[in-house]
DNA sequence: AATAGACATAGATAAACGTCTATATATAAA
DNA sequence: TTTATATATAGACGTTTATCTATGTCTATT
């Protein structure tokens, strides 16, 4: 595993704000319309245009033109690399906390 | 599993940045001195100072003086919160896949 | 072809961020 | 108690970010 420490920051950086944080929670129950994301919060419409150019170009979202409407979903890959990076990092710790262990009983 | 949005805004805010990511991942291997983390950046004393604050403040990374040095090592805690997220998230969208798939086939 | 509705883009702006230099503080050693 | 070293804080500064209003573009319908 071979680390690309700027396209990790590009992943936290998409989500390290309230809003499109909880965005991403909301699309994990499956795709939605711009239109009923933008019902469960009080920005305006060129804000979540912009909020959603920006959880698309990570590459953690995915987005699709259907007639008038945009639809956003989770894109599987960019998730992935956020998931295995801490189960990763968790993997090791623990392996740590064994290894310490032994050496002291 | 109820969700604290402004704490996970402030995680991905802490990692949201390439030197504190490399930093956080460099810990992934033990407790590090910040003279051992400087060495590996081309910034000022002051400047990590700052990036460790940040991370240690936001929950991900425990700190403690060790006569002059002050030791960084991660939060299991912090780690957790963000790991949980990612899985969690990612079971949803494997039990949605699995679903469609039941209805269709 | 004109209209209406959904979304995108442009431009402005205030706040937050990352970095530096200069300086203060804390600890250990001489 | 002076000195040396590691770290923290203060202040300055340019850049990036999140937000808005105004307007443009695209699609479907009349």
């Amino acid at each position: 595993m071979d680390k690309n420490y700027e396209q990790y920051a590009t992943l936290m950086k998409a989500l390290a704000d309230e809003t499109r944080i909880k965005i991403f929670d909301m699309l994990s129950g499956g795709e939605l319309c711009a239109c009923n994301i933008l019902g469960e919060f009080d920005i305006t419409q060129p804000t979540l245009s912009y909020h959603m150019k920006i959880l698309s170009e990570s590459g953690l979202v995915n987005s699709r033109r259907d007639g008038v409407w945009m639809k956003y979903s989770i894109n599987k890959g960019g998730l992935d690399l956020l998931k295995d990076l801490f189960n990763h990092i968790d993997k090791k710790l623990l392996k740590q906390a064994y290894l310490k262990n032994k050496v002291r009983g």
